[in-house]
DNA sequence: CCCCTTCTCATTTTT
DNA sequence: TGAGAAGGGG
């Protein structure tokens, strides 16, 4: 079926087909996991640009760029030999970027702006404390620029920052005027300021507001739920009323809370644009039944939600699978050889697997196992790459080619490789700086002329300078030449090498270095707009999950928020214990306990056809033994989607042994979770390989096996497969595999 | 000014 | 347990 304007609807249903062919005017579309809310808003692009509406007037945004480039090469499938060319398509960040290169001189800075990540604000703020006499360690400064994040996300500048109590040795008004001020000194902007910024001025200045909104005639957002304040602010001046705004989410996904989220935002929709029209999607099209079942059981115990029923037409496929091993490394063990299963007998492939877990580190168990049993895998983590000391170095020199006056860089560059330019020169520097109200780059000519710094370090400086000078300097080359000469010259290359020296092989640090170069020749090749500047922000913009392939035939291990949007055909999440997932920090706090069950959520909607939950029923956390309780997420499956060999076999619960097990018994909210669920057994064909002494038993200790009940331990023979003699009370004494077992009292 | 040792403290989640 | 900070000696 095609409608007018020659676009095949065939493949969707009657809400998608419906929230497509929407005319004019505010829509929002509640739209589940799974529902096929993607396929609506490309359909929806590709409708509107054939039935003749102008691409440059479609605006579509999203949170990720991996979201944007899907949505964009889709978009481009379905047009075929239309040219999409002139659509925008981008995400909140990269389009504030953009919208600041244009309009930032209103705000002091030029087109050649540095974006501040969070490490440059922590730099900033150390200035700005330290002008204003205060100083504080690590976590202060954290504390505080979560504050300034904060306040940003919320619309507001950083002097509205309040930062906890304890850490305002200062008066946190100045304190972030002076960091405001710094930043325009250097010329930067950060990640909050590429979403307030925009949206202040398009407050702001009218006939700014008015150019966009003629522009932008059609606004589409993909997972509106994740908007926090300054997003709807910058929004509702780009589309009045009755504007053709078109937002996609679902309020059970909304994991952003930390960042300034606002699910209020979703549920206010139809209030602040008043006679919206509202659809649902609700049925699911990715996963099987009793995957859908899982996930609907568990999220339904939130209480703060439009409510939806998810449903579906596939069959009812296979029930999840639980596993409780002993320890973290056994779960991790445990989760690669069953990996090894499905693809050996199942038909799987490692490409069709990932793992999930709540938090990065978790993941570094299972790197292990897996590559002891030999399984291609990729870790999907934040930005690894651009974290690399070295690789930090060399954007340091690149920001400064771009930006001088960047004096986070400059801090950093000025004596990397060391070039006698210590604390104090640096300090001398400084004081110059603040004293002339410049930036380092400026201050330093008038410090060597003012007599601050003298022989090495005066040398040093120089040298860096001349340097930078000569490399910045439009010599008609390409910037990746002048650049490969600047880090040959400045010495960086040659330390990354020694270092590569000194350690075992594969360190590969001075690789690192050239693979930058290689990155920005690519860039000058391939981008729209080839500079220097627009790499720089592209690299500061984009995440390892952006350009992680994820197609490469390797199980991928991600937390949760990465795996956002995607989809697998085999799913594992791990460590699903009270004070892991949920998190220690959410315990206790209501709202904390809805975000992570909707995290939960998140997690087991990615799952086509096979689910599989594991905890670990010791962990070790800061070289401590914890004994975490199962999760509550645990409980709250509905049995019937579970395999029953893995449901619960519980003794009485008052007799369970509850052994310094989160949560205390003083945290009236987080006591509750359902002792049964702390014996949902083990898979008699899975050893859980934990502790490898037998673990935590002892002779004489009572313990409870599912199907043989309680018993005495009467010897413990370690080795890879612990096992424990057990006399048990009904059927006489038994040798059983240590992780068949949990300790018990009765 | 630089390097080495000792000590502390931390783990959410990311554009 | 590990990384980064702080502090002391060369």
């Amino acid at each position: 079926m095609k409608d007018a304007a020659g676009v095949d609807l065939s493949g969707l249903n009657a809400v998608q087909r419906a929230a497509v062919l929407h005319d004019e005017g505010p829509l929002l579309l509640l739209a589940g996991a799974g529902t096929g809310k993607t396929r609506v808003v490309t359909h929806r692009i590709a409708r509107l640009v054939r039935s003749g509406v102008q691409p440059s007037s479609i605006l579509a945004l999203t949170f990720t760029n991996k979201a944007a480039r899907e949505m964009r090469e889709r978009v481009a499938a379905l047009l075929g030999e239309h040219d999409p060319a002139g659509l925008t398509i981008s995400t909140f960040h990269a389009l504030g970027a953009r919208f600041l290169r244009e309009h930032g001189t209103a705000l002091g800075r030029t087109r050649n702006f540095t974006i501040y990540d969070d490490d440059d604000q922590i730099g900033v703020l150390r200035e700005a404390l330290s002008y204003l006499g205060g100083a504080l360690p690590a976590k202060g400064l954290k504390a505080w620029r979560r504050a300034i994040d904060t306040a940003k996300n919320a619309g507001q500048g950083a002097e509205s920052a309040t930062p906890p109590l304890e850490w305002a040795v200062v008066d946190p008004g100045l304190a972030g005027a002076r960091y405001e001020l710094l930043m325009e000194r250097a010329n930067a902007f950060d990640f909050g300021d590429l979403i307030v910024r925009p949206a202040q001025l398009l407050q702001e200045v009218p006939a700014l507001a008015d150019r966009y909104r003629a522009r932008w005639r059609w606004v589409l957002v993909d997972e509106f739920q994740d908007t926090n304040a300054a997003q709807y602010d910058w929004l509702k001046a780009l589309a009045p009323q009755d504007a053709n705004l078109f937002v996609v989410g679902d309020d059970d996904q909304s994991i952003y809370g930390w960042r300034g989220a606002e699910v209020e935002n979703i549920l206010q929709f139809p209030h602040e644009y008043r006679g919206a029209r509202v659809l649902r999607l609700e049925q699911n099209y990715r996963s099987d039944g009793h995957i859908l079942a899982a996930a609907n059981g568990v999220i339904a115990h939130n209480e703060r939600r439009l409510g939806k029923a998810l449903w579906s037409e596939r069959a009812d496929g296979l029930r999840l699978e639980l596993f409780a091993a002993h320890d973290a490394r056994g779960e991790a063990r445990w989760v690669a050889e069953r990996i090894r299963g499905f693809c050996r007998e199942e038909g799987f492939a490692p490409g069709d697997v990932a793992v999930l877990m709540r938090a990065n580190h978790l993941s570094l168990d299972l790197e292990e196992a897996l590559a002891q049993t030999g399984t291609p895998y990729v870790v999907v983590r934040g930005r690894s790459f651009y974290d690399r000391a070295e690789v930090r170095d060399v954007m340091a020199y690149l920001r400064l080619l771009v930006n001088p006056n960047d004096d986070v860089a400059f801090r950093r560059a000025v004596n990397t490789p060391t070039r006698g330019v210590g604390r104090t020169s640096l300090e001398r520097l400084g004081a110059r700086a603040v004293a002339l109200g410049c930036s380092l780059h400026v201050a330093a000519p008038a410090a060597i002329a003012a007599g601050d710094l003298r022989g090495r370090s005066r040398a040093g400086v120089e040298s860096f300078m001349d340097m930078l000078d000569r490399a910045g300097r439009d010599d008609g080359r390409p910037a990746s030449e002048r650049v490969r000469a600047l880090l040959t010259e400045s010495g960086l290359v040659l330390e990354a090498a020694d270092d590569d020296l000194g350690r075992e092989s594969g360190e590969g640090r001075e690789g690192n270095v050239w693979r930058l170069v290689d990155a920005l020749e690519t860039h000058e090749r391939e981008a729209a707009d080839p500079s220097l500047a627009a790499y720089l922000e592209q690299v500061r913009l984009v995440s390892d999950i952006d350009l992680a392939d994820l197609s490469g035939g390797a199980v991928s291990l991600m937390t949760i928020h990465a795996a956002k949007g995607l989809e697998f055909p085999v799913v594992f999440v791990l460590g699903l214990e009270e004070g892991v997932f949920p998190n220690a920090r959410a315990l206790g706090d209501g709202e904390g306990i809805e975000e992570e069950r909707r995290l939960c959520y998140v997690a087991l909607t990615r799952a086509r056809r096979r689910l599989v939950l594991t905890r670990a029923r010791q962990r070790n956390t800061f070289g401590e033994t914890r004994h975490n309780a199962s999760s509550r997420f645990l409980s709250e499956l509905p049995p019937e989607a579970v395999e029953p060999r893995y449901l619960p076999e519980p003794p009485p619960a008052s007799r369970l042994r509850r052994s310094g097990a989160w949560p205390h018994a003083h945290d009236p909210v987080a006591v509750a979770p359902a002792p049964s669920t702390d014996e949902l057994c083990t898979d008699p064909t899975y050893d859980d390989f934990g502790g490898a002494d037998g673990g935590a038993y002892r002779p004489g200790m009572r313990v409870w096996h599912a199907q043989f009940g309680a018993g005495r331990v009467q010897r413990v023979a370690s080795g890879t497969r612990p096992t424990l003699t057990i006399d048990f009370d009904e059927i006489g004494e038994r040798k059983i595999l240590a992780s068949f077992v949990s300790p018990y009292e009765g």
